[in-house]
RNA sequence: GGUCCCAUCGUCUAACGGUUAGGACAGAUGGUUUUCAAUCAUCUAAUCGGGGUUCGAUUCCCCGUGGGACCGCCA
């Protein structure tokens, strides 16, 4: 597999490019290639293809061009280079004007591609311009470093999005004019951002350390991508051996696909639910370490035993966080909202539960829904009347787990100390 | 504008030329004497339009319409 980065982006983001694969599980099993430092073998075949008349020097300036385009454009026809040096014989090179090495691209006839993915792709050899191989300051471009490297590392299949189509169709003539075997070509759809264009940079969502972020899981991640474009009759949940063995590029469509967070969210809590503890455990401790804060040493089993439950309601690792500040801070913080809740009728139901909590000598779920039965018949209310005002109390949220998970995953005395601030 | 590609529920997608057009996510409704963001059940929802070919078209062909990609001395 080979990796292409612009060359004006910053070095780390090649270490991160390398990270966010491990993360998904692709790892590489061969060393690094750096493109740039091949550049004198690329100049050479540059050289090579001059000689052999497939290239040509063009002294256009950067004005000059950018003129015609914008002529072009006015008149609202393509802009194709007008080979001006292609058969330059009478033409006096000027001074001060560095050339670049221009491709020879074939005038007439058509050209076919045989893709994998989108079948043959049939375009009239006069729409491809004579391409820029070498810089006006003596470097490759990409279409011929392209080329240069995926020769000289036998690369077999080119796989790509197909916004390289057309980049295809010049490469071709580069491996033909030099006489090396065309590799095989496909070319996936792309992915399209809420909005129906191609997914950018500039995208909140568009890198897996976006998603990291969110707190979703390489499984996940890998799951929902793969279904991209692609499916396997009903199956949803693909394994990551699954996806290895089933995953085929025959099975891919044509047609760009949009981004779904939802459907994202729902496979994360999938995996969130099916995961085991105590892998799961460790994704929340990396996460929190990264992104929020470190668990203390003295929550931690204390957490992990929650974990049970805690997964049960969540469809990231921030949000089983979240419902698990009542473990990880001693002091609860209740919001304005959620302290309106609290009025007199709640409050004394706080205390006739603390009353009756602090006699039992046994906490479990039979014993606790005793005295919250019991409290319903006092108080001629429902579960949510007694459960509501306690979980505030307890959690300072009225949303998360099971009240009964809630005070069996807490100490006794923290229990009452919680509820007796209510007052 | 030119070239190329694409078109099934809102979204991701199934359906040897013959299915009541299926599944999943989202949405809606209801159950769970435990809150809901969990869970279970039910429901809503699609073959872009027009012509062909065919006994029969979501599927094949043509035209339209709509969407996308590319059109760099970026990669």
């Amino acid at each position: 597999m080979k990796i292409l980065i612009k060359k004006d982006l910053k070095k780390n983001i090649k270490k991160q490019i390398i990270e966010s694969l491990k993360w998904i599980g692709i790892n590489h099993d061969d060393k690094e290639y750096i493109q740039s430092k091949n550049i004198n073998k690329h100049k050479e075949i540059a050289k090579e293809l001059l000689k052999k008349g497939f290239a040509y020097k063009c002294y256009c300036s950067v004005d000059e061009i950018k003129e015609q385009k914008e002529k072009a454009k006015k008149k609202g026809i393509p802009f194709v280079y007008n080979r001006k040096w292609r058969d330059a014989k009478n033409l006096e090179i000027p001074k001060n004007v560095e050339p670049v090495v221009r491709f020879k691209s074939k005038i007439s006839g058509n050209a076919i591609i045989k893709d994998l993915v989108q079948g043959e792709i049939n375009i009239s050899n006069s729409i491809i311009e004579d391409f820029v191989i070498l810089r006006n300051d003596g470097s490759p471009t990409y279409q011929l470093s392209a080329v240069v490297d995926d020769h000289s590392m036998n690369i077999t299949h080119v796989i790509r999005g197909d916004d390289h189509k057309i980049n295809t169709f010049k490469q071709k003539q580069i491996y033909e004019a030099m006489n090396w075997k065309l590799p095989e070509f496909a070319h996936i759809p792309l992915i399209h951002s809420e909005g129906g264009s191609k997914l950018s940079k500039r995208d909140k969502a568009s890198t897996v350390d976006d998603y990291i972020k969110m707190g979703i899981l390489p499984d996940a991640l890998r799951n929902y991508l793969l279904r991209l474009g692609w499916s396997h009759q009903d199956k949803e949940i693909f394994s990551q051996e699954e996806s290895i063995n089933l995953f085929n590029l025959k099975g891919i469509g044509k047609s760009p696909s949009k981004l779904d967070m939802s459907r994202i969210l729902s496979l994360n809590e999938h995996y969130i639910k099916h995961m085991d503890e105590k892998k799961l455990f460790n994704f929340l401790k990396i996460y929190c370490v990264t992104f929020r804060k470190e668990i203390d040493n003295s929550k931690e089993k204390k957490l992990f035993s929650s974990m049970n439950f805690l997964k049960n309601k969540a469809k990231t690792l921030d949000n089983i966080y979240n419902n698990a500040q009542y473990i990880l801070n001693d002091i609860i913080k209740i919001s304005p909202d959620d302290l309106k809740l609290l009025d007199e009728f709640s409050k004394k139901v706080i205390k006739d539960f603390t009353s009756a909590f602090e006699k039992i000598s046994i906490i479990n779920k039979e014993s606790l829904e005793k005295i919250v039965n019991e409290l319903i018949n006092k108080h001629k209310t429902n579960f949510k009347g007694i459960g509501q005002p306690l979980r505030i109390a307890l959690t300072g949220s009225k949303f998360g787990p099971g009240l009964y998970d809630i005070v069996l995953s807490l100490d006794k005395n923290v229990t009452i100390k919680r509820l007796k601030m209510i007052e």
